[in-house]
DNA sequence: ACCAAAAGGTCAAAAATAGTCAATTATGAA
DNA sequence: TTCATAATTGACTATTTTTGACCTTTTGGT
């Protein structure tokens, strides 16, 4: 009826439910949920890969070796898939410095990253931009269309966080 | 539940803390250490090797023969001239992606980042490095470098800030 | 100077975890 | 039915921790 990735998904938003803060954490071990769902441990990788991902609000972090874990935080809040649809909307598939300038004051302004947040993109959009001009000779059109990527994905990175 | 080298480190640092001055300094005898968690003194000086290490911003020194000891120093980073100058010595010319998470980690145990800045500059480092391989087809070499330079250049940037 | 005792250091093996990748199988939509 | 996508599996890889045997340095006595 259900998989059993579907299944193993259940259980852990359960577990994460338990403490109903928004935002909460768990800790597991591989093999052992592994071998209470009878499967492969590599099959929990798959579902946290398909299922738990940053873009659905999780941070996953691991470690291996003696007394290894797997720990499962969730920072989603219930208003950042509105702010993060808009995002989409404004920034496009290009978009140039300027306005890419322009927009990072404004979430500034309105207090959603902070200045040492809007510094950190503005440099490794320069950055990424240079590159651009200087080792490939990019043309503006594909240098604003990296541009649009990097800085929507670092956005997406810290309103889900 | 935790690692024997976790609660180690947890004891350690405590230790640490508890004279506060921004720089501080403790003195420990391997022997009686290992003794004190039931363990191999050899144990400890894996703690020493990954837990406290210059990059994590420590300083250890030690000495053999009678009266031996180990010592274990914050480094000072009142300043921001401090902080950036380690920054040059630690992340050098290259530097690879595990390497990189790695050195951001410390940085945000200790303080000097947040959890969004990490994550900022994680997504930026990414980004350039996915671009180096499907867009131009770089050396991992090359990648390493373009990835010190984003690196160095963000957390300048903020620390200047 | 020499030697023994008292530190601490190194290194590699073994154990305990987790990750990756590609082949295979199941499921569902057109 | 057929094809694309999702799920499952397992062989192989990578990382981290723990332990112990052996090595080096320093001190202090004789």
């Amino acid at each position: 009826m259900s998989s059993l990735t579907h299944a193993i998904e259940i259980y852990l938003t359960e577990l994460l439910n338990e403490s109903d803060a928004p935002e909460s954490m768990l800790s597991i071990r591989r093999k052992e949920l592994a071998k209470t769902f009878g499967c492969v441990p590599s099959q929990i990788n798959y579902v946290l890969r398909s299922r738990f991902t940053q873009e659905q609000g999780y941070i996953v972090e691991s470690h291996r070796g003696g007394h290894g874990y797997i720990k499962i935080e969730r920072i989603k809040q219930d208003t950042s898939e509105n702010r993060i649809e808009h995002l989409e909307k404004i920034v496009g598939e290009t978009i140039s410095w300027q306005d890419a300038h322009r927009y990072l004051s404004a979430l500034q302004k309105r207090g959603l990253i902070t200045a040492r947040e809007r510094l950190l993109i503005e440099v490794a959009l320069r950055h990424c931009d240079e590159l651009g001009v200087s080792l490939f000779d990019l043309s503006p059109h594909k240098r604003e269309t990296i541009q649009a990527e990097l800085l929507k994905r670092t956005l997406r990175s810290i309103m889900l966080a």
